[in-house]
DNA sequence: CGGACGGTTGAGTCGTGTCAATGACCGTGG
DNA sequence: CCACGGTCATTGACACGACTCAACCGTCCG
């Protein structure tokens, strides 16, 4: 008990100050007597478009986001690809199923990723209960996830899409920083404080959001099954309604966040 | 080594003669030294309809499905409900993720499910980590599906859904029995054995298949995010193809595999 | 025999996709 | 620094697929 968290303390100094430390695998792991993730592990810079998983050659390492967003595709038989999921920080890349699919991940920001040689990550898994419950816990959380998603697909509008999308990002980037490219780190922090510039002053308006988008148009499109041009119309219906703002291609600013919530249809 | 087979050569009766037995986490549970898992379970019989998992108080049990298709149901928050996934014999039920979901699990049809106490069986997923890679594999399959069916949802017109809601059919009845309520259990068998044969002879004509339906019209509607109007034109369109024949409101004979799986866009 | 339920079929509308043109942004090179 | 081109995004006109509303039919069961 005294023991354990002193040598953490002095041993792991870039999961010190990881921002995903939090994690539950990576407490899970810094709980194993004996093992240093951060000594095991590997911190790897992508550039965007990279891909790290394209289905037929396996990964030769199992990764933790830190920093950036990963899009994961799916080939459709009728030769498009669709998007079937994003993961943010703190997700895992590489945790690849039994039967070898015909996934495909690829960087769709800028990315930093913490990076374990398979074979080692494997044997982890094998040998320490507590990292298997992790991997099945959060496992079992993004199955929970790509249910609501086609919730999404499946029943929603245009519109809820799109505001569905918005509010998704809001909460990921809430949750462990604007996670997204741009120039550099920074320049999420000036954003955030140059967006105040003073429009007329309106009484429902807090402290302005704004959040990075991690995709192009046509990529929300894939993302949410529909037609780019359609995702612009909403974006358009949605900045009419006073709900956002768009800034440039890729930042949009969440004006009114109750407003974007009830046109999801709730979530 | 040897008394472990022999073990369970004599004491794992309903384990034994078991359709599922071939299940990893079957396997894996007869593996444990001093374990016998038939003695820790319970086969339990339950009628179509009966809620197994809603939601807000968690099962205290866990189950693997021998007999019967369960439909696993997310709340559109706009009221309406929405079937997000079906599972068949050897699937899970009640393996819940963290957060308890708003998901509900209900007996699409008569069902037969080996259910382990809960406490017990999260005790044997803690200690044992062959059970919890099993519980992994088959979760990570789970979200391959999920994420396999987004595109469905996604980029599929009725009638390519349609096809491929009777494929999927198809498939998991030919894995492990037509698995469905019917009279009684002994027209699966009868069903089976039509089904196994056949491949060898004729490439037009083969020996025909008959699928039982474990979803009602409006049931397979809220499935494939379809009016249950449109599901029933698809299937006349099917029937006018020639690739399907429907027998009553429950059963369906393939006539033409191969149409049908063009008809589906693949998959 | 007659409800009741589930399923089928038809007519009309609306949302979204497609096709096509215009416009804004960004990196490049002069 | 500005002009340039290409890419990405926006906007418009139109067509088609699926939903809705509504009527009808067959089957099961009392």
């Amino acid at each position: 008990m005294l023991t354990t968290p002193t040598r953490s303390q002095l041993d792991l100094p870039r999961c010190q100050t990881c921002r995903v430390r939090g994690q539950a695998l990576c407490t899970a792991l810094a709980g194993i007597p004996g093992l240093q993730p951060h000594r095991l592990s590997m911190l790897r810079r992508l550039p965007q478009g990279r891909l790290l998983v394209s289905g037929h050659r396996p990964m030769n390492w199992f990764g933790i986001i830190v920093s950036g967003v990963v899009k994961l595709m799916l080939n459709d038989p009728s030769g498009r690809q669709q998007i079937v999921g994003l993961q943010f920080p703190g997700d895992y890349v590489g945790a690849s199923g039994a039967q070898p699919s015909t996934l495909i991940a690829e960087a769709a920001t800028r990315l930093e990723v913490c990076c374990f040689p398979r074979n080692a990550f494997d044997a982890l898994v094998r040998e320490n209960a507590t990292v298997g419950q992790a991997m099945l816990q959060h496992t079992l959380s993004e199955l929970d996830q790509a249910r609501q998603w086609m919730i999404v697909l499946g029943n929603k509008s245009a519109l809820e899409r799109v505001a569905t999308f918005l509010l998704v990002l809001r909460k990921r980037s809430a949750a462990c920083g604007p996670c997204v490219s741009g120039a550099d780190g920074d320049a999420c922090c000036a954003n955030t404080s140059c967006a105040g510039d003073g429009k007329a002053v309106v009484p429902t308006v807090p402290t302005p959001e704004i959040i990075e988008l991690p995709l192009s148009r046509s990529e929300i499109a894939e993302y949410l099954s529909l037609s780019l041009e359609t995702v612009s119309r909403q974006l358009k219906q949605l900045r009419e309604m006073g709900a956002v703002e768009t800034i440039g291609r890729r930042r949009i600013e969440i004006r009114d966040p109750a407003a974007l919530s009830a046109l999801a249809g709730a979530t």
